[in-house]
DNA sequence: CATGGCGAGAAACGAACTAC
DNA sequence: GTAGTTCGTTTCTCGCCATG
């Protein structure tokens, strides 16, 4: 199948919309403390609340203020209070290990909202879902790594092992030692990624017929801001030349967003292309004719291509 | 060898902007 | 004025590396 074949497959089996690979469904294991925590650094606004309204304090603000700091720096990021920060501008990361921020921040708070006691579970598992997307980072690498080791490849972690399989894949490592590092992967394959994005590395190196695959896995929802960045990236891969014969990039790219841009399709030549999302198609399509030996895969193109 | 600190990488949402 | 599009931002998690 050439690219451009295997495209159109992938346009023909769109992502599922619900994909259990990223999904973090379960209750956070550390539910219980955090609860506690919260209800630390609830304790304290309360006591900060009354003394900062008497004189002759100050000694007893700083202490408090600086437990207060301590509870908040390791890990108070659930509590009402951080996202009032969020609501400041700031981010609590930033205000708690600077006394002037975090006195400034919490004086505004007390201010600006009231507080109450209680700490329901559900509140702080909700602002945990909330914020379930941060934890896909390498949820995307996981998954493809899943499906082929559940058709016959094998995970290696040496380019030793790498070379004497036929059917194998390992992981792109950071850090400037290892087989499969930047430099690593330059040493032992000749193809130097990340020149022009400060030395970043792919996902995956996949091995199939003696065919080497360089992947880079993206997962997304939504256009718009950094992903738009994230999609030139991994156009920018389609027109990466390997140099080999048998050395080939692959973009891929799942979640709903996949599904919006694949479906634009080609419209009629006279039909001038408006938006964002039509001009990455077209780009997409304009690579993959331009390096033929470099493939653009969605989750079913993935499983159609190495499977 | 174990542990902690730090930087890189990941995605979603809401506000601002633009075009009609 | 409204609908649609683009831009800007946040913080968690993981792996590397230094340190004890």
């Amino acid at each position: 199948m050439t690219n451009l074949e295997i495209f159109e497959f992938c346009k023909s089996k769109p992502e599922k919309h619900f994909d259990q690979f990223y999904f973090f469904v379960d209750k956070d294991k550390n539910l219980a403390e955090h609860i506690e925590k919260i209800k630390r650094i609830k304790e304290k606004l309360i006591t900060l609340k009354e003394i900062l309204k008497r004189s002759n304090t100050e000694k007893l603000a700083e202490q408090i203020f600086e437990d207060l700091s301590i509870e908040l720096i390791n890990g108070g990021s659930y509590s009402e209070f951080a996202c009032f920060a969020n609501a400041c501008d700031t981010s609590i990361n930033k205000v708690s290990r600077n006394k002037k921020l975090l006195r400034e921040l919490t004086e505004l708070y007390l201010q600006k909202r009231e507080i109450i006691e209680i700490v329901p579970a559900e509140w702080v598992q909700a602002i945990i879902d909330k914020g379930a997307s941060r934890r896909k980072g390498k949820s995307g690498e996981d998954k493809l790594s899943k499906i082929l080791l559940q058709n016959g490849f094998s995970g290696t972690k040496t380019i030793k092992d790498f070379i004497e399989a036929n059917k194998t894949f390992a992981d792109f490592t950071g850090g400037e030692s290892g087989d499969f590092s930047p430099v690593g992967v330059y040493k032992n394959f000749g193809v130097k990624f990340g020149k022009k994005t400060q030395g970043k590395k792919l996902d995956l190196i996949i091995k199939k017929d003696g065919q080497i695959y360089f992947l880079e896995a993206k997962h997304l929802k939504v256009g718009g801001g950094v992903q738009d960045k994230q999609i030139i990236e991994i156009i920018n891969l389609l027109n990466f030349k390997t140099g080999k014969e048998n050395h080939h990039t692959v973009s891929f790219l799942d979640g709903i967003y996949s599904n919006a841009l694949l479906s634009i399709g080609v419209g009629s030549r006279s039909r001038k292309l408006k938006n964002k999302i039509q001009k990455q198609y077209v780009d997409v399509i304009k690579s993959l004719k331009n390096n033929p030996g470099n493939f653009w895969l969605n989750t079913a193109g993935f499983e159609k291509f190495f499977l």
